[in-house]
DNA sequence: ACATGGATTCGCT
DNA sequence: GCGAATCCATGTT
C-alpha cells in the first residue's frame, strides 16, 4: 500500500521515526529498484540551526514550506545529491533526510548507476549513506519539489511487517557540528544491528 | 561579479 | 581521526 499525504503529514519526528523500515520503491524504465529503509534524519522548525529553513525561506527550501509528501532535493558538497520528504503542514519547515536503505530489488540497477559515479566505491553496500541513495534511485534536482503520492516513478510502500520499537535507535545527526545547540537533538533514526546503515553511529541511547 | 562553505564519501593514518 | 575531491546556492560587494 502507498504511503499516502496523512502519512507525511505529520509531525517531523514522528514521520522520521516510523519510516523506518518502509519501502522506498523507484520504478524507471531500467526496471525497478526497492530498498527497505533502515536511517533517517527529521529537520523541522525554523528553530532547528541544522535545517536549511532556519535562515527562513530561501529559493532553496522552498519545498520545506510546500504540502507534505514532496521531495525536497539539493545538491551538497558539489557532489551529492541529498534526498528529502517534506512533512508536516503548509508553510511549518519539515522534512526527512534519507539516509540509507537496505536495497531488496535491483541490487544490478543500482550498481550499475554507482559505477557512474568516480566518488562512489563498487561494493555490495548500495545505500548506506544519503549521497549514494540518491545514485542508487537516480534521484537528482530534475526531482525536487516532485510529489511522490502521485508520482509513478517514485513512492514509498507500507511494509507490512511492522519494526519492534525497540530496534529503532536514536541519535544526533549525522554533519550538523555547526549547528550549536541543535546538533545535540536526538533526531537521527536507524534500524538496530543493521548493516545498511551508515557508518557513523553514535547512539545515545 | 565574487567569495564562501557544506545534511558526503573514501582512503590513509 | 583527518583531508581531498568538487561545484552550486547563497550572501556579500
Amino acid at each position: 500500500m502507498k504511503l499516502k499525504n496523512d502519512f507525511f503529514n505529520r509531525d517531523a519526528l514522528l514521520v522520521g521515526k516510523e519510516l523506518i523500515g518502509q519501502y522506498l520503491i523507484n520504478d524507471s524504465n531500467e526496471g525497478k529498484v526497492v530498498g527497505r529503509i533502515v536511517e533517517t534524519e527529521s529537520y523541522c522548525g525554523t528553530d532547528d540551526l541544522a535545517s536549511h529553513a532556519s535562515k527562513d525561506k530561501s529559493k532553496r527550501s522552498k519545498p520545506m514550506f510546500g504540502p507534505a509528501g514532496h521531495f525536497y532535493i539539493y545538491l551538497n558538497y558539489g557532489i551529492f545529491y541529498m534526498t528529502n520528504i517534506v512533512c508536516d503542514r503548509v508553510d511549518y519547515p519539515a522534512a526527512i533526510l534519507l539516509r540509507a536503505v537496505e536495497i531488496i530489488e535491483g541490487q544490478g540497477i543500482a550498481a550499475k548507476r554507482l559505477r557512474q559515479s568516480k566518488f562512489v566505491k563498487e561494493n555490495k553496500f548500495l545505500a548506506t549513506g544519503p549521497g549514494k541513495l540518491s545514485i542508487a534511485f537516480d534521484i537528482s534536482k530534475s526531482e525536487n519539489d516532485l510529489d511522490i503520492t502521485k508520482s509513478a516513478d517514485f513512492y514509498f510502500e507500507k511494509n507490512p511487517k511492522s519494526i519492534l520499537k525497540s530496534d529503532i535507535i536514536k541519535a544526533t545527526r549525522v554533519g550538523v557540528d555547526y549547528a550549536k545547540h541543535c546538533k545535540e537533538y536526538p533526531w537521527r533514526f536507524y534500524l538496530c544491528n543493521n548493516e545498511y546503515v551508515s557508518k557513523q553511529q553514535k547512539s545515545i541511547g
